[in-house]
DNA sequence: TTAAAAAATGTGCTCGAACACAATAAATTT
DNA sequence: AAATTTATTGTGTTCGAGCACATTTTTTAA
């Protein structure tokens, strides 16, 4: 039935040689109008899926790919890739690829521009980064162009026809789902929606969240809530929380679009108010730490790991396979609670 | 630095030949003390990886792996399973794998035997089934144990060693889940855990869950809530679960044990009262609906058709790379609200 | 018509593991 | 010591695709 063709098969249904075909299949030219017409016909009735055990035998090249990573010791946020990372590695053992990751500063430019240059020495093949800084990425990408290396992101989205892919998740649908939670678990009143970050590394992405957050509450006409933005940086955090929190008594929820949901929970768990809602991104150790005391309500996870691992993965089966490497992966949003949350992690 | 080490250059760096360097590492003795000395010199130093492609290209057996399951017409839940598997065929369909499926009756046990029965005379190499009825699958197991075929499992497990694996979720925790998501949107009052089947076929199920769910009530020494249990069945679900409601004007939440919950909520939706919280089970078409009218507030994910997918590439990658198949694989919890179901669905 | 050039086609080797079988060395028997 | 058996070791082929190179056929030029 779904019996496997050879080119040797081919080649003995169409009365020609397996060279012949081969220089059909591959379109290497050189080949008889007559003859062509022959194979084309074989190829038509059969269903030829060339084995890729013996292409990958043959061509033992050994595919250098390098990883470019935010220092998870400066940002933990960052930790799960390294084991997305491993666990591809792990799986495609058997083939020749080299993985190598690189770690740069994530609060400095000048950190990430200096390990691309160390990468492109290597003369990779395939290279795959979270593209945090915009305009450095674009340089960088003119160079990896140049020298025709195979592009993948994940996290953010960077505009370029060079890059060929992107795994992340949907933003404004990560904003919309907080939302529609924060809308279950408080009956009304008002709602905080918080940013804080060191630096305005990624301040497109926390509109979106935003512009999803806000946009529920639009659509569903929800009169009885009352939405307000306060942008919150390093080092003050808390008292600048502090004074908000003062001036606006009648709290009752709140959703941080940063993995920094912790520094307000603590705050808030200080508190011996009535119970505020809190709604925060990705389940590093301190957030989940609060989720589990019950003062943040969910976490909304962002899974870093299978970002990197499908990220890794679709470089190596392009390759392998010659399987293209899909334009965006949008990764499912997944809801935490403290009963939950330790099926995401690890 | 990590070079990859072939036979060949064992038997130079021993002195010896690769079919003796062969027989060493395959244990087919004939060979000379010291042969075997030098070799296993070498073997200590160098860490010798066999060429899984190598390998494979060789051994181009067929293998035949058949998949049983319950007809999706019959029950919409299996319905996922099918992409799932048709994903993991397409994946591999470069190397030599003939996968099948067939369908049983889930609520005939002799289906289920019949099937068996026409795999058994295929000799396949390997199946994978959801053990639903449990004295006919250890009938089973016992055949297949005979012919020596690889067994492995998902959606619920059977206490066997002669099955390699089971897919699945722990659902003593999804119940606990469903507990948390039902406190975080209910006050306080009473609740109902409701199992509506048709037949008794998956009861350990459903007692797993309500465990889970009623422990995480009891750890939390929540006294203002208080938990029934309704056992409805086909097709008096209606009439019954209305009278259930006339003396029990008082329900604050309702947690549906299976993927009926579209029944609850369909008789839900037409009452005028204040509001009832709904929690269930699964992503089917009916469910999703009410989830999006905002009758059912969250469905939890069981992911039927990556618990397919895992179970047929353990398979696969059993005997394509001699992977054992992992004794268990527990799938994340995933909740669903209107906002990120689209995400798990397709 | 023949020689040279170009086009088309076929052959044979490679990748690494696996295994059958041939070849050699050592041990035993006559 | 030669013959035979047994133990050990080496060689060669296979799997399928890919590609270099050899061979054959066709076309063009002399």
């Amino acid at each position: 039935m779904n019996k496997k063709y050879t080119i040797k098969d081919i080649a003995q249904m169409a009365g020609v040689s397996k060279g012949t075909v081969d220089r059909v299949l591959h379109k290497r030219g050189k080949v008889s109008e007559d003859a062509l017409k022959k194979i084309n016909e074989v190829l038509d009735v059969i269903d030829y899926q060339p084995n890729l055990i013996a292409r990958n035998l043959k061509n033992n090249k050994v595919y250098r790919i390098y990883i470019l990573l935010p220092d998870p010791k400066i940002d933990p946020f960052w930790e799960p890739c390294i084991k997305g990372i491993e666990e591809a590695r792990q799986e495609y053992r058997a083939y020749n690829f080299s993985i190598e990751t690189f770690f740069f500063n994530p609060e400095e430019k000048k950190s990430f521009l200096k390990i691309h240059d160390t990468i492109l020495e290597k003369s990779p093949d395939a290279v795959l980064l979270p593209p945090l800084f915009h305009k450095e990425t674009l340089e960088v990408i003119a160079k990896y162009e140049e020298s025709n290396t195979i592009m993948n992101t994940f996290n953010n989205q960077v505009q370029s026809d060079f890059v060929r892919g992107f795994v992340g998740q949907d933003l404004y649908k990560s904003g919309r789902v907080a939302a529609k939670l924060m809308e279950s678990i408080t009956s009304n009143g008002k709602i905080a929606i918080v940013h804080i970050d060191e630096s305005l590394k990624n301040a497109s992405h926390l509109q979106e969240k935003e512009r999803g957050f806000r946009n529920y509450f639009i659509e569903k006409k929800k009169q009885d809530y009352s939405l307000v933005t306060l942008k919150l940086k390093s080092p003050n955090v808390e008292t600048n929380f502090d004074n908000f929190l003062s001036e606006n008594h009648d709290l009752s929820g709140i959703f941080v679009s940063t993995s920094k949901a912790y520094q307000i929970a603590k705050i808030i768990a200080e508190l011996s108010k009535e119970r505020i809602a809190v709604i925060g991104y990705d389940l590093v150790d301190n957030n989940v730490n609060y989720l589990n005391q019950g003062v943040i309500d969910f976490l909304i996870h962002q899974n870093q790991k299978r970002q990197a691992y499908l990220g890794v993965t679709s470089i190596i089966e392009f390759f392998l396979f010659e399987k293209q490497i899909p334009k965006t992966i949008l990764l499912p949003i997944d809801i935490a609670n403290s009963e939950n949350a330790s099926c995401y992690i690890g």
